[in-house]
DNA sequence: ACGCGCCAGATCGTACATTGTTTGTCGAAA
DNA sequence: TTTCGACAAACAATGTACGATCTGGCGCGT
């Protein structure tokens, strides 16, 4: 059961965004992967008839498809101009990394409290398999790497948070993944998962909700980095 | 300029919600005051044709309207079962207040940064009202005290936290507003305002912060506890 | 009392009408 | 000749109407 490609590390089981029709929960799914994912630009225009023809289905769907993107934030209207892609640019990954900041190192903290054998030994297990990929499938990576702080927050009793937390991480997730990690950040990345996992045994909280600070910080620097950068090689 | 009924207090003019068509829009706020404030009880059956009807709209508008709430967490839907009103209850509260608790210090901190003499002013201007009134006008103290906080919030940078603010505001005003103060949560709330503007004056953004993250914690166990109360009181 | 099937009601998808916006062309004035 | 503006036609969003499909409950029969 320790198939690499199964962690398509699913929310915490929480408030799921799906259950609507068949047809509009994967339009849903569709529409926002093509966002999160970046196949569908910044700021472009997402036409109800075109989005129809191109799914096969009919315009009502897609509209109600693109409202819910638009509650979750995704999309944006402009009355009687129809709906655009949310941009995600440096601010929109700044805001939400920087939220991450404050929240997880109170999920850690619980965690700490609350943590049994069996998740710290699921956390050995994933962090291993994160060793052995060793960045090689950065991919991969992407997916081990979630699921391992999944493990600690699945259970949290605030699901508000957890949810909060996934949503953002689906959004890191996707946008890291169009970028190498650097060296120094590799390096950051397995020690401070090594000593997470040394503080949650030694149940120490309050040095674990810090470290957790400094590993979402870092994360959100690493990923702006890359962003500009790219910015920049584009502009220049 | 210092009408009291004009603190509707709006969004810090973010990413606002609404945007919708004429229609849309409005049923929209309607389905959404309608849940917040109660008037819709908890895992009410939404059905679409009756909210139609109600409105004096075709079934559409509603639809869209309901995928919109759906986004934004206010409406839960099940498979070709229709949407229901996500219940506002003790958990819920719970869980946006102690999100409340992360977030407002860190929004704090900057606003304590970068207040400019005029903020202060306006900041000191409403704590006149809000004393003035002091607790006479329990609905008026709501929008007084939004105000409040809106004026330190709604310039910060990270729109999504702010935006995220807001909208847990607004659910915990909705219900708060049912409730009265106790005396000891009277005198609380205007002790720390004023000890909050001692704060912005002096500067000290860590104080401040340590000050907000106790205000927002203390208005949340209050609400809790008067919603444990009156569930008791229903229940015995 | 228990199961089966039918029927009312609601959701979901399709098609269409209406309204508002955008675009592109033509013409007049500088 | 170029530029600006009005007008018209294409286009897309929004609202309406309807048919298909699914769910749930009631009653009938055993």
């Amino acid at each position: 059961m320790a198939e690499p490609s199964e962690f398509k590390a699913k929310p915490p089981a929480g408030i799921d965004p799906i259950g609507a029709s068949s047809e509009g929960a994967s339009l849903y799914e569709l529409i926002r992967e093509d966002i999160i994912e970046g196949r569908l630009a910044a700021n472009e225009r997402l036409v109800v008839t075109d989005l129809a023809r191109r799914h096969g289905t009919s315009t009502n769907p897609v509209r109600e498809a693109l409202q819910l993107l638009r509650g979750e934030g995704f999309v944006i209207f402009a009355p009687n101009r129809g709906a655009r892609v949310r941009p995600i640019d440096q601010e929109f990954v700044r805001d939400i990394y920087e939220i991450g900041v404050l929240i997880e190192p109170a999920l850690t903290r619980w965690f700490v409290n609350m943590a049994t054998v069996e998740d710290i030994a699921e956390l050995e297990r994933i962090q291993g398999l994160i060793e052995e990929n060793n960045f090689a499938d950065t991919f991969r990576h992407s997916e081990l790497d979630t699921a391992f702080h999944t493990v600690m927050y699945q259970r949290h009793y605030n699901r508000h948070a957890a949810e909060l937390w996934w949503k953002h991480r689906e959004v890191l997730r996707a946008v890291s993944r169009r970028f190498d990690f650097t060296l120094a950040r590799r390096a950051a990345i397995l020690r401070e998962h090594r000593e997470l996992i040394a503080l949650v045994k030694a149940g120490d909280a309050d040095k674990a909700a810090e470290l957790v600070a400094r590993h979402v910080e870092g994360s959100g620097r690493h990923i702006l980095e890359h962003m500009r950068a790219r910015n920049a090689a584009r502009a220049g």
